[in-house]
DNA sequence: TTGTAAGCGTTATCAC
DNA sequence: GTGATAACGCTTACAA
């Protein structure tokens, strides 16, 4: 716990000039500049947080608010966690949980005590009550996920439409006509706002493409088994070649276990695109094509524009979609001839 | 963003006034009490967490630092953080978090730069890197689970041992000669500190009470249904008729599944123990015998350990264990006469 | 290129 | 019971 003065007595300069060495807001030169690091290292210097606090303008804190639903998948939360947490300290920034239960309350406390100088929404609803609190609070706030109501919020998203799209074209130009999506939990279509955007989108595209099209759950809350097993086998009875799988990854397993059992070979009798999963899909017992759910391209875009509007308070407000990218892994191939 | 000395003017009282009316550090009359505090309602009024943290000696923050390694288990993890963080809010702390690949520049940073007033340590692994830092460091640390080196530590956990042997006499004292513990994925036995813990006391009181027992893993990594299903009829076959179970939701669900399949009717042909679970069982299909593992408990007295540590520096370290407790749901009854 | 000094908004130590 | 006021440790004009 050295402090500035120490730094300046010890490097024989002022306490403004190690300051600004270590800020490098203003031109040393590199002589001292060199000297007030080493010396700065050597005692393990770091500024005191509240007082950097008090005198900058900055408290170098991001609040993240994530509600922790008993639906949230938590293995997908926590990766957006993590990814917000390498994002903001990339940029000298730490991050302070918002958990409460009404994270509203949060919000309004750590704006009222400066304790942030913006704040991340995690899991965002469609109807998420954090909009109205982030309209009426002056603290830059960053949504990652889109609310129905997004009018003059910064939000940053996987386009999921574009991957919806992106994987219907792909099956459509493979030359299937039947296709089934296979979606997330009943619940989460209430609850997130994502699901209902991809399911839509499959449904405008395979229409738009002259596609037939069927869609199931994966289940009531969670990932049930037997639910999926039957809608996969539901959906060959039906005539689908081609599945389109938006779900986690337990979900994942249980369509490769059962088309393995009927022996439906994956890029062969039946073709397969995996919509935003946000799981290493590698690991997966087969290969599958994946337009992937990325938690480092959000929260890293998401860090960004929190950032750029601490800078600038007046920059305009807007969506910012991250572009999908088909990865291929074989399992997409034309239907069999019967 | 009302100062106080908004609210001073406003009430017509000193800054000081405010500030002692609203800490109650000092008797002001119940009058002047009164109109301060409901002046600093009105005004929206919460102190400046940077001045705050530098002229007080309290930043009112708890780092919580997470490694997140991918064999953790989400779903747990989540639900320790979430304890964490309730537990913190009612005594008016954050909790900052610190998810850096190696905790312990985190550790290192936040006590120098005094961001935090005392680290809480989850996730602990057995070799954990972050003891060392913790005797380095001033900052008051706690740790959420017991490294094997623990001296001089401040240590909160369940205690497992007085689990395990409660599972193991429940059984034994219900008649039973042969029992099977199905524990956690192989590498947890490595990377955390519990597994091998339960795994212990379970094998020396079944000696000490005389039963025969046997061990398996549910998998090498994760849950791995088929081993699972494997162990669970290996233990039925080798004359096992208890089941301690000491895992995640997936495995439980994988061993009723498997005793539903052979038709063992638990609480009749088969007794059950689950051991530390973290989950909510009641959301079983079967009800079960449980000794649970409650993350609120565990966090509770973190952070009262945490305060008293921030209190007094000087104070006794040593390990605090929660109590087991055990939740009969009839599914533990004396063995069948062959 | 560097040094001096005025805040930043609290808490805590004095007085009264 | 209440009011001045000196820290707290830094950032950042303003001087030199």
């Amino acid at each position: 716990m050295a402090r500035i003065d120490e730094v300046a007595a010890a490097a024989g300069v002022s306490i403004s000039t190690v300051s600004y060495a270590l800020s490098g807001k203003r031109p040393i030169s590199p002589d001292t500049r060199r000297r007030v690091i080493e010396v700065a290292r050597r005692l393990g210097y770091a500024p005191n947080a509240g007082a950097r606090m008090l005198a900058g303008r900055l408290t170098h804190i991001f609040a993240l608010t994530e509600p922790l639903r008993r639906e949230t998948h938590a293995p997908t939360h926590m990766s957006f966690v993590l990814a917000a947490a390498v994002a903001a300290r990339r940029h000298d920034y730490d991050i302070l949980l918002l958990t409460d239960q009404q994270a509203s309350d949060g919000m309004r406390r750590v704006t009222a005590s400066g304790l942030v100088d913006a704040i991340l929404v995690l899991d965002v609803a469609p109807d998420d009550e954090r909009v109205a609190i982030a309209r009426s609070i002056a603290t830059p706030t960053v949504f990652i996920g889109i609310p129905d109501d997004h009018e003059g919020l910064d939000c940053v998203d996987l386009d999921f439409e574009a991957a919806a799209r992106l994987a219907v074209d792909r099956v459509a130009d493979a030359g299937h006509t039947r296709v089934a999506l296979l979606g997330q939990p009943a619940t989460t279509y209430r609850l997130s706002n994502f699901p209902p955007r991809v399911r839509r989108t499959v449904a405008q595209r395979a229409d738009e493409r002259g596609l037939r099209h069927t869609f199931a759950t994966s289940g009531e809350v969670v990932t049930d088994a037997d639910a999926v097993r039957t809608a996969v086998i539901d959906a060959l009875d039906s005539g689908a070649t081609a599945l389109l799988l938006h779900g986690v990854d337990d979900m994942h397993a249980v369509v490769l276990a059962t088309l393995a059992e009927r022996v439906r070979r994956i890029g062969v009798d039946v073709s397969i695109v995996s919509i935003a999963a946000s799981f290493d899909t590698t690991k997966l017992p087969t290969q599958i094509d994946t337009i992937p759910l990325i938690p480092e391209a959000s929260c890293d875009l998401a860090v960004d524009l929190a950032l750029a509007r601490i800078d600038d308070p007046r920059r305009e407000t807007g969506i910012h979609l991250v572009a999908p990218e088909y990865r291929d892994a074989g399992s997409v191939a034309p239907p069999l001839q019967d």
